[in-house]
RNA sequence: CGGGGCGUGGCUCAGCCUGGUUAGAGCGCCUGGUUCGGGACCAGGAGGUCGGUGGUUCAAAUCCACUCGCCCCGACCA
C-alpha cells in the first residue's frame, strides 16, 4: 500500500490523557480515537493488528476442532435469570429495554447463550464433545475504565465453550485449550506465563490465566523463580514469615488495658512496644446478609477470595460502621473474637498454635493481651491470607515474587453450573439422563496488542512482533525526487508484494528523518531504506527490534525480507 | 460511589490567583519557494461560542453556583 493514500493520524506530541505507554503509543501512532471512557474506536492500524491476532486465535482454535460461531450481543434478561446472573452481574450489565419494555442486556460473556442453545440441540452423548466459539464484542460497564485498552467496556473476546459427558472428557477440552492458548499467545510474540487463578462470578472448579508481567497490570500473581510455581495473589498458597517476636510463655489469662486513640494496628504496635505479627487482626465481613469475623496475624492481609470460598457465600463485603457497632458494641479499632457469640470465627492458619497475643477487647479504647487461639475463643482454621512477595514456596521454600500482570487468556472448568441451572442434560449409553460438563475459555484480543506494546517499546516507539503489526515491512525512498531511489524503491515494493508480504510503500514526500520517525513509531518490524547508495545498487535493511543495520544488494532486499519474516515465525 | 486533578484552534500548553484593548505560543494544517539520511527553512494564510448553563459586574477565559466530559487514586471487577 502507498503510505500517501492511509489514514495514519500519527501525533508528535504524547496526549496529556494517556499515561500508560501502550495507551500512549497506541494514540501517537494513529492506532485508535478514544469516543468515551472506556470506548474507542480502531483506526486502520489498530484494525490490521487486530485481524492479525484474530486470524491466529482463528487458526489454532479451528486446530483443536473447535467450531466458530457468531452469538447475538443483545440478550434477553429471562436467560441471565435462569443462570442467576441477571442478578449476579449487578451495574456490571449494561441493560436495557425494548419498545415493549422488556429486560435486555449486552452480554458480557456468552455461557446462558452457548447453553441455551446446547440444551435445545445436544440430545445424546454420541453428540459430544463439542467445542464451540466466536470472536465477538462483549460489553461490560466497569467502574473504572483505564489504561487505554487495557480495561475498557466495549471489546473484542475470543469466547469458547466446551461439552462433554464426563469429569474425563472435560479434563481433556480444557489441556486442548490450553495448550492452543500456549501456541497462540507464542505466535504472538509474547512473553507469558500460565498461572493457578481463581473461578471468580464465572464459577466452577478450576482455572488458569494467561499473564503478561507488566507494570501497567492490575493483577497480582506471585511467582516462584526456583521451581516454577504460579498463582494469582487471591489464589496463591504460601508460608509467611515466622513471627517478627515470639509469643509470652505461659498460660496466661486475657488482660485489658488501656489504648487510649489507638485504633490501627500500627498504632497499637507502637504503643505496646511489640511487631504487628504479635496482634491479631480482626475483620468484621458480611456474607450474604451474615456476619462473620475473620481474624489473621496483624501483619497480614485478608483474601476476601479465600474468604468468600470458605464461606460459600455468593456475595462477600466489609460490615458497615453501624452494623459493627450494634454486634460489637465497639468500633473497628477495638474489636477482637473472645466473648464473640453471635457469628461465625474464622482464623487463618498463622494463627494456629500462637499464644497470649494481643487483640481488640470490644471495648472503645481498650485491647487484651494474653489472648490464645483456641483457648479464648474458638475459631474455625482456614487459609485466609493473602500471599505477598517474600513468602515462602510452598513447594520449595524459596522466597516468592509478587509481580504486577496483564490478563490476557483465562480458562475455565465450569463443571455443572450452567447445566443444573438451565437444564442441559444427555442420554448415556444406558439411556439415562446426566447433566453435560462444560468449560469455557476466553481471550482478550486487543489486550495482546496492548501487553505486546507494553513488552516491546523504546524511546521512538513499539516495536511488535512481526506476527500482529499492522505491516511486515516499509520500503522508504529517502528523496523521492531522486529518480534512480525512486524507481529502486519502487522495483523493491513491487518485489515484496510479489512475494506476498505485507508491506508499505513511503511515497509520502516528506523528509526523511519524518518518514523514519514515523515508522518507528508505528512499529513497523523491517525497513528497506533506499538512499544514496542505491546509485550503486546497494539499499539498507533495517530491523526495528534490534536497531541491527545491513546494506543489501537492491535486486536481493526482498528476498531478505522475506526471508526474515519466515525465520521471525520461529522466534519463540 | 468516595478523594484528587483537568477542560482555552487538530496536538502540547500559557493567560485565570489580582476581571478591562483585537485571546496567545510551539507543533500540526493550507499556498508558494528553497531543501532532502533521523520530526528542515523562508514568506504568506486558515482555524478558537475559552466544555455547557445560570449568576455577580459597566465589563467574565478570569469571580460564584450548578452541570457535563475526561484523567488519576481508592472501593469494585470474569
Amino acid at each position: 500500500m502507498l503510505w500517501s493514500k492511509l489514514f495514519i493520524p500519527t501525533l508528535r506530541e504524547t496526549p496529556a490523557e494517556a499515561d500508560v505507554v501502550s495507551h500512549q503509543l497506541l494514540l501517537r501512532a494513529g492506532y485508535i480515537r478514544q469516543l468515551s471512557t472506556g470506548i474507542y474506536s480502531y483506526l486502520f492500524l489498530a484494525q490490521r493488528s487486530l485481524l492479525k491476532i484474530i486470524g491466529i486465535v482463528r487458526e489454532e482454535m479451528d486446530a483443536i476442532g473447535a467450531q466458530e460461531m457468531l452469538l447475538p450481543a443483545l440478550n434477553p434478561a429471562e436467560l441471565w435469570k435462569e443462570s442467576g446472573r441477571w442478578e449476579v452481574m449487578g451495574d456490571n450489565m449494561f441493560r436495557l429495554k425494548d419498545r415493549f419494555h422488556r429486560d435486555l442486556c449486552l452480554g458480557m460473556t456468552h455461557e446462558e447463550v452457548m447453553t441455551s442453545i446446547a440444551r435445545g440441540e445436544l440430545r445424546s452423548y454420541r453428540q459430544l464433545p463439542q467445542i464451540w466459539y466466536q470472536i465477538q464484542t462483549k460489553f461490560r460497564d466497569e467502574p473504572r475504565p483505564k489504561s487505554g485498552l487495557l480495561r475498557v467496556r466495549q471489546f473484542i473476546m475470543k469466547d469458547s465453550y466446551s461439552f462433554d459427558v464426563d469429569p474425563a472428557g472435560l479434563d481433556v477440552s480444557y489441556d486442548k485449550h490450553h495448550r492452543a492458548y500456549c501456541r497462540i499467545f507464542d505466535r504472538c510474540g509474547l512473553d507469558y506465563m500460565v498461572v493457578e487463578a481463581h473461578s471468580g462470578a464465572m464459577g466452577g472448579s478450576q482455572s488458569h490465566e494467561f499473564m503478561v508481567v507488566s507494570d501497567a497490570g492490575e493483577d497480582l500473581v506471585v511467582r516462584c523463580a526456583n521451581c516454577g510455581y504460579a498463582a494469582n495473589l487471591e489464589k496463591a498458597v504460601t508460608a509467611p514469615a515466622p513471627p517478627a517476636a515470639a509469643d509470652p510463655e505461659g498460660n496466661l489469662e486475657p488482660e485489658e488495658f488501656h489504648t487510649p486513640g489507638r485504633k490501627t494496628i500500627a498504632e497499637v504496635a507502637a504503643f505496646t512496644s511489640l511487631p504487628e505479627s504479635s496482634q491479631i487482626k480482626s475483620l468484621v465481613m458480611v456474607a450474604d446478609g451474615k456476619p462473620a469475623l475473620a481474624l489473621l496475624r496483624g501483619d497480614h492481609a485478608l483474601s476476601e477470595t479465600k474468604l468468600q470460598g470458605v464461606l460459600g457465600a455468593a456475595e462477600l463485603r466489609p460490615a458497615h460502621p453501624a452494623e459493627i457497632g450494634e454486634w460489637f458494641g465497639a468500633e473497628a479499632g477495638s474489636l477482637g473474637p473472645v466473648g464473640v457469640m453471635n457469628m461465625r470465627i474464622l482464623a487463618d492458619r498463622a494463627l494456629d498454635g500462637r499464644r497470649n497475643m494481643i487483640c481488640g477487647a470490644n471495648r472503645d479504647d481498650y485491647h487484651l493481651r494474653n489472648v490464645t487461639p483456641g483457648e479464648d475463643f474458638r475459631p474455625e482454621f482456614h487459609d485466609l491470607r493473602q500471599a505477598a512477595g517474600g513468602d515462602s514456596c510452598v513447594n520449595c521454600a524459596a522466597p516468592v515474587e509478587a509481580l504486577k500482570t496483564v490478563e490476557i487468556g483465562h480458562i475455565f472448568k465450569l463443571g455443572y453450573k450452567y447445566s443444573h441451572s438451565m437444564g442441559l442434560n444427555v442420554l448415556t449409553e444406558e439411556g439415562k439422563e446426566i447433566p453435560v460438563i462444560m468449560g469455557s475459555y476466553g481471550i482478550g484480543i486487543e489486550r495482546i496488542l496492548s501487553a505486546a506494546m507494553e513488552l516491546f517499546h523504546d524511546a521512538d516507539g513499539a516495536a511488535l512482533p512481526v506476527s500482529i503489526a499492522p505491516f511486515e515491512a516499509v520500503v522508504t525512498p529517502v528523496n523521492k525526487a531522486d529518480a534512480t531511489q525512486w524507481k529502486v524503491a519502487l522495483d523493491i515494493y513491487e518485489a515484496c508484494r510479489s512475494f506476498g508480504l505485507d508491506v508499505l510503500l513511503d511515497d509520502r514526500d516528506e523528509r526523511p528523518g519524518v518518514k523514519f520517525k514515523d515508522a518507528d513509531l508505528i512499529g513497523i518490524p523491517y525497513r528497506v531504506t533506499v538512499g544514496k547508495k542505491a546509485a550503486g545498487g546497494k539499499v539498507e535493511f533495517l530491523e526495528r527490534r534490534s536497531s541491527r543495520v545491513r546494506d543489501v544488494d537492491a535486486g536481493d532486499a526482498a528476498a531478505f525480507v522475506a526471508e526474515s519474516v519466515r525465520s521471525s515465525r520461529h522466534d519463540r
